[in-house]
DNA sequence: GCCGTTTTCGGCCCGACTGTTTTCAGTCG
């Protein structure tokens, strides 16, 4: 039975496969066909039960891609991607991996040369094949086969998780902003969408002297090898791989290459129709009017061009968080009225997932726990250290005893703050949970989270959780599945089931702000909004350097479009209360 | 292949860089 994975997986290789077949990415078919994809992962909800009908109903998907749809989850396979199959196999289609070689190179190579797969490719630049055919010379087929010994380590395929990319982008904005004559800096690009795993770092800076900028990094100590180096943009490839672009603009122009060189593509694409169906045109330079045609290049007016902000209030929109900038409805919800009162950091001055050194992996004392978190602005801290099934980092009823007299304590410096005594319970195989009934009851606030058997069957799994969630003593999921984001995938469970279980025990989903967790993830949090399931999002902090996550945990749940008024610590003290309090199924 | 207060055909986002070229094609984002 196919599910909507297998659709997207179909459509992903029908994009593959038909750029090799029309010859080019931007044609009109492949186009659509990443559309059609775009909508049905903005659409959510399962669509293997839809007729063709229903199916065309989501904009974007038509009747020749809700055929192939249909015809995948009635008989298994798409005739047309099995005919595309047969013409380009598997150890040919691995060609499109190498980057910068496109699908008309390879259609060149394969006919004039025979090139079948990549050690085909290999052996012809070996034997100085691939400077004879037209268009080609010996510094591409030096290029091709550079590119091709660091396949795997560099190319178009590889994903690098935020957690790993983000500290580098940085460190990169940090360095640049000290050249001379640098204005702003800003890394953009999936990195600033959020994206779990990002394919490389985007990073714009405006300057009036590119020259120097361009000189600066190219002299950076990250740099291993220079991919491309222009006046304005530079690329180049760090030690483990990763590929680093660098754009310079005139600082008037930053806003708008900003939005440019953060995309995504699906959006930009959105928003130059939308610009281009008001006699207006927009591209990395500025909004730019077109309404006079006698007018050319430079003289033509530029309606916005310096921040984000404007740019979009001329095209007539509400400002896009950039997390929700993913070409899956942000523009035409921008554009109505159906923009929600988006989560912002400023909005959140609570903490319910907190640990100190009572933990066995915490590494900060009580006392300087709280004091960052007041510094921090906070007006109440759920401090929340491992249950006694979490082993080694757990703590006996006793020791939490202990604990709750010690936070007592801190409470009297701390008048302008509530600490509340919680727990992050461990949710065992089967949805067991630490201590008994009466001892977790006494908690002011628990988090239950898994922190073990991540290999149990789905079903298996959703029963686990629904069974935490269902325990009165729990107020929220902490990480909901245990994901290290390139590292361990999560558990596997019906995502529905559990999200109904929330909203019905009236429990709070975390969004995690680990760059390493960011978990839930964003495409649960926003199933999870469109049902009205409350949210609550946490550092999981457990040393006083860590509460900067704050501001990763809120674009993740920007990135799943939810709105202020349902996360918890967003609340006020008194209605936080209220609701720990009086949920109903805790009386 | 998709779409439509310019609606069933004719259009579909925009520009930098490179290499191999004398003006542009291919690739990438």
């Amino acid at each position: 039975m196919a599910t909507n994975r297998d659709v997207l997986a179909m459509l992903s290789e029908l994009i593959t496969l038909t750029t090799l077949e029309e010859e080019s990415p931007q044609s009109f078919k492949v186009r659509a066909y990443e559309n059609a994809k775009l909508a049905i992962e903005a659409h959510g909800d399962d669509v293997t039960e839809l007729k063709v009908g229903e199916l065309t109903k989501i904009k974007g998907v038509g009747k020749a891609t809700a055929s192939k749809i249909r015809e995948l989850v009635d008989t298994g396979s798409v005739d047309k991607v099995d005919k595309l199959r047969e013409k380009y196999p598997p150890g040919f289609v691995e060609l499109t991996r190498i980057p910068g070689i496109g699908p008309k190179t390879l259609k060149l190579v394969r006919s004039e040369l025979g090139v079948e797969d990549v050690d085909g490719l290999r052996a012809a630049i070996a034997e100085e094949k691939l400077r004879t055919l037209p268009g080609l010379g010996e510094t591409s087929e030096a290029k091709i086969g550079k590119a091709i010994d660091r396949l795997g380590l560099s190319g178009k395929d590889r994903r690098t998780p935020i957690a790993d990319a983000m500290p580098l982008a940085e460190r990169l904005v940090a360095d640049l902003r000290d050249v001379a004559g640098v204005v702003d800096v800003a890394y953009c690009g999936s990195l600033r969408r959020m994206s779990e795993t990002i394919g490389d770092i985007d990073i714009t800076v405006s300057s009036k002297k590119p020259a120097k900028v361009m000189a600066a990094v190219v002299a950076h100590p990250e740099v291993d090898d220079l991919v491309v180096n222009g006046e304005t943009k530079t690329s180049f490839l760090t030690r483990t791989g990763l590929q680093v672009d660098v754009r310079v603009v005139e600082p008037a122009q930053f806003g708008a290459a900003t939005l440019y060189f953060t995309g995504s593509k699906a959006h930009n694409i959105a928003l130059r129709q939308r610009a281009l169906d008001r006699n207006m045109t927009l591209n990395e330079y500025g909004l730019i009017d077109t309404s006079d045609e006698t007018l050319e290049g430079d003289a033509r007016p530029v309606v916005a061009s310096k921040t984000e902000e404007e740019i979009y209030s001329a095209l007539d929109l509400a400002f896009i968080a950039p997390p929700m900038r993913e070409g899956q409805g942000e523009v035409d919800a921008a554009a109505g009225d159906s923009m929600p009162e988006l989560i912002q950091r400023r909005h959140i001055h609570a903490d319910l997932h907190y640990h100190t050194a009572r933990s066995g992996d915490g590494r900060s004392s009580v006392e300087d726990m709280v004091k960052v978190a007041e510094d921090n602005g906070y007006d109440f801290l759920a401090i929340t250290d491992h249950g006694v099934d979490l082993a080694i980092n757990g703590s006996t009823a006793e020791e939490m005893l202990e604990h709750r007299d010690h936070i007592s304590r801190v409470q009297k410096d701390h008048p302008n703050m509530l600490l509340m005594w919680g727990c992050e319970l461990n949710i065992g195989a089967s949805g067991g949970l630490d201590y008994d009934d009466d001892f977790r009851a006494l908690f002011d606030y628990t988090v239950a989270s898994v922190h073990s058997h991540y290999d149990q069957k789905p079903n298996v799994q959703t029963d686990r959780l629904v069974a935490a969630i269902s325990d009165p003593t729990v107020n929220s999921i902490g990480h909901l599945s245990g994901r290290y984001i390139g590292r361990r995938p999560g558990i596997e469970f019906d995502v529905d089931a559990v999200l109904d279980a929330l909203l019905h025990f009236d429990v709070a989903l975390e969004v995690n702000g680990a760059l390493q967790r960011l978990d839930a993830a964003s495409d649960v949090v926003r199933r999870a909004v469109d049902r009205g399931v409350k949210l609550v999002i946490n550092t999981d902090s457990h040393h006083t350097s860590e509460l900067g996550r704050m501001e990763y945990g809120v674009q993740t749940a920007q990135r799943g479009w939810a709105p202020r008024d349902l996360v918890i610590n967003t609340w006020d003290r008194a209605d936080f209360l209220t609701w720990v309090e009086g949920r109903p199924h805790r009386t």
